[in-house]
DNA sequence: CGACCAAATGACAACATTGTCATTTCCCAT
DNA sequence: ATGGGAAATGACAATGTTGTCATTTGGTCG
């Protein structure tokens, strides 16, 4: 392959002015540089990323670690794609910032030796920081990478590598404030379980925004932990709602924990005799288009920013790659996933808003 | 960072026996292999990978041009995660093989400026080589790259370039024969348009394995060009279906040119009042687990070998690399997917096979 | 016309590694 | 001991680029 040389030779001129044609650099007669272009253009030659690297060590290269296409294909049911949703934002931020983005996707993703070696070869290459993205908002225990800037994206540590992640809490909110909106005075949550962090976010947050509306605990029963891919907890469910929609005064609305949950439970209301929306309003979550697709109810529904996050990671890597080198300042940054209406929500009053003292 | 002279002074030893240790040769004392590798823990050394890449020219990179990421995204509907598979097949092999994979996924994988782009800088990175992967099968026109190995897999651009295609009337024939093995002699085939590659491929592959087995052409009907994502389309095919069973003899089976469609076909047939598999049986396309979780009766289908199909680009690409290094011999490689029985296709017959002679 | 300044270009070192070939070390048979 | 040969190690060049600084070119002003 050619070289600066070759090219050098062709055009008549030496070796730095190719360089300062092929950089770009203002300092270049127009008539050399053509002459130069067309050298360049004619010989086929393509810098050599290699040596440009010993030089400058800049390598323009972004890595990422993440299990988002290995699951897509081996766990679809559970992973569906949510993770493929952050590469796709990292990709599109790199891109946009004339970044090249080197994916290491082996699966094991908490495998911290696994990692680490990921890690080393990023490092050999001199790429310009890591992007780690977990399936699922978690913590996590990562061996840290020496002189290299490293973001999560969906998780965290604890240790005070910046991270980004979704705004759990102040999006079960809004599902909250919008059925209060609508009229609603009893919502029930049957949520994701405890042992996951979404799960006691959620939880928590719609404690707090039903109190704050002026729901009584007893309007506002909570049910947790249902695996929507379990035959047997499913069973159960289905015996928890039968058994609180027999009450006097039944919910009016449910939050679920998921999409793919609120797809169950509507199979499950209809079973019993009740409408979506007619009966009972239903709130998703996540805001999986995927499963959304084969859904006949349009679900009502709060985003999992995940495309968003993936953007936001580059961008907070970038910056931190830019001051001193190592992690910094802003540990956690919080992305907010928006509400977005469709039809499984019923309004019942025609008030808009809860005129309220604070 | 450190570099091998400041590992070789830690250790007493000079940087070519640095560079011997970490490539692994064998001709280094145990003791003295040792002593380095506690320098070269102790200073946290990286190889150079540029560095290394000017004096050996062997990146252990591989590139990959792919969409699959960029329209699971934006288009989930029609892409759902099928070019998905093929870069988890080309991850995998890439493992395997000890190369690291490098993937360019702007979207725009048919525009030719863009994909000539990417490829010069590939070129640039000198990968080893650059795998070309469509969402359809289907022919393109790449710029071709000089010297760097090329590989396109779903697709093919009739210039002699090495490609790895869905063995789809292969496919097309295993359907077509399982179903006549189960006793059925009327099958309708409702398919791909004709626009499509894998649509004309099936449609004669459907018809001469019909011939083969002796089945008359009134008998197997063909209902071509729906598109499973238009409502009207839809209309027009619940039209086509309706007039074709209302004939005296129906067709007891149909062959659906995907998934989807199947899944579409199947709705409308309980709409009809036809039982499936008991009145008529359904094989249908691609194996799409992605969109077959969602169904209630599990469907026969035959397998769109993707993964398959990303690992035979990854093989055929290596291969290629060591002979000559430019493209070479074996112009196309089919691979072919099974037949997976579920539970759409109804036996009308105990025999299991038809003995013919040939 | 010469001097001066900026613009344009060039010479050369440095980057971190591996390949080539030379040299040293070590072991063993003589 | 000593020579021979293999094993282990080292010296040095070469790789293709960019940064630094020097040099040449070209135009303008006195």
């Amino acid at each position: 392959m050619a070289t600066v040389f070759d090219v050098a030779k062709l055009a008549g001129v030496s070796i730095k002015t190719v360089s300062r044609v092929v950089n770009d650099e203002p300092t270049v007669k127009p008539a050399t540089r053509h002459r130069v272009q067309q050298a360049i253009e004619k010989l086929d030659y393509r810098p050599h990323s290699g040596a440009r690297l010993m030089r400058s060590s800049k390598s323009g290269i972004v890595g990422m670690i993440s299990d988002a296409v290995s699951s897509a294909v081996e766990d679809p049911l559970n992973a569906g794609l949510s993770g493929i949703h952050i590469v796709r934002g990292v990709q599109e931020a790199c891109r946009e910032a004339g970044k090249i983005l080197m994916i290491a996707d082996e699966g094991a993703i908490d495998d911290r030796a696994g990692v680490a070696k990921l890690l080393r070869t990023f490092e050999s290459h001199r790429v310009e920081g890591v992007i780690y993205a977990a399936p699922l908002h978690m913590q996590v225990a990562l061996p840290l990478p020496k002189g290299l800037p490293l973001v999560l994206a969906n998780c965290f540590d604890g240790l005070g590598t910046p991270c980004v992640l979704p705004d759990d809490a102040g999006g079960q909110a809004l599902a909250v404030e919008h059925l209060v909106a609508t009229g609603h005075r009893r919502i029930a949550y049957v949520g994701l379980g405890d042992e996951l962090v979404a799960g006691r976010l959620r939880r928590d947050a719609f404690r707090r925004a039903c109190r704050e509306a002026g729901l009584s605990e007893t309007a506002t029963p909570i049910l947790i932990g249902f695996d929507a891919t379990s035959e047997t907890s499913l069973d159960n469910l289905r015996k928890s709602l039968a058994r609180l929609f027999k009450r006097t005064s039944p919910p009016t609305a449910v939050c679920f924990g998921n999409d793919l949950m609120a797809m169950r439970g509507i199979e499950m209301f209809e079973r019993m005799g009740l409408g979506v929306p007619g009966d009972v309003s239903v709130v998703g979550y996540d805001n999986d288009e995927n499963l959304l697709r084969y859904l006949k109810r349009p679900l009502t529904t709060v985003t999992l920013p995940y495309h968003e996050m993936g953007r936001a990671a580059v961008s907070t890597l970038l910056q931190h790659r830019a001051p001193g080198g190592g992690r910094a300042s802003a540990a956690s940054q919080l992305v907010r996933g928006g509400l977005v209406e469709r039809s499984s929500v019923q309004s019942l009053a025609p008030k808009r808003t809860t005129t309220q003292a604070t």
